[in-house]
DNA sequence: TATAAATATAGTAAAATTCATATATACATT
DNA sequence: AATGTATATATGAATTTTACTATATTTATA
């Protein structure tokens, strides 16, 4: 069944699958900002912010506009921050399972 | 910030990002199935049903339980559909961006 | 105009992923 | 015990992604 729409949620998500990227979606969650902000942020080479930002912009996740010299980047639709919120309780989940394994490890 | 919970999602995400695997997960939102079950849907090899599962269980998406001969399969933590229904309401509003922007070029 | 700053893109080697095939392991049945 | 069935893993070739470096493009400023 519908291959092509599994299709296209697996290059959404593998869009999203690089620290890198997330953490640029995140920063823009306060706020627009400029390419040299995020990479102050971020702590890498300014073309690796560009080549990610191209892959989010690719994925229409950002958008990027020009002002002046600079470009202003923010996130398409908020909702994608609603994903990362369930994926946060996911991992807490899968923390707390974790923990919880140690734990009877540590009865026997 | 939270380096470790970022390369989590990126790593959650990388294990979504292929559509056999999206299908088994939508395959398995109808409750749990063997393998063999999962490749008859998928009509692929069940040697690649098998390492796209092991993929899921190393990121602890699906366990497999051993019933005999078969392995039965399910989804750890059913928040994932939630991440599912998400995703797809991005996607509706990215599609319906787009048809927008086909319109209006349209109308000139 | 020449130079600097901000961003984007091209080229490339290394690493990771995918797919196919072959092999291995565990259980069931005869 | 021997054979068949279900699942998993190993191996390797082809492809994709990443990270780095160099270069290009646009705008601002001396």
């Amino acid at each position: 069944m519908n291959l092509e729409l599994q299709q296209f949620k697996a290059d959404f998500f593998k869009a999203l699958a690089h620290p890198l990227r997330i953490r640029i979606i995140e920063l823009l969650r306060d706020g627009d900002k400029y390419v040299n902000e995020l990479q102050t942020h971020m702590e890498v080479e300014s073309s690796i912010v560009s080549q990610q930002l191209a892959i989010l912009r690719a994925k229409n996740i950002v958008v990027g506009v020009k002002e002046g010299n600079k470009v202003a980047y923010s996130v398409k639709d908020p909702k994608i921050y609603d994903l990362l919120e369930v994926a946060k309780e996911i991992f807490n989940n899968h923390l707390s399972d974790t923990i919880s394994l140690l734990n009877q490890m540590n009865e026997d």
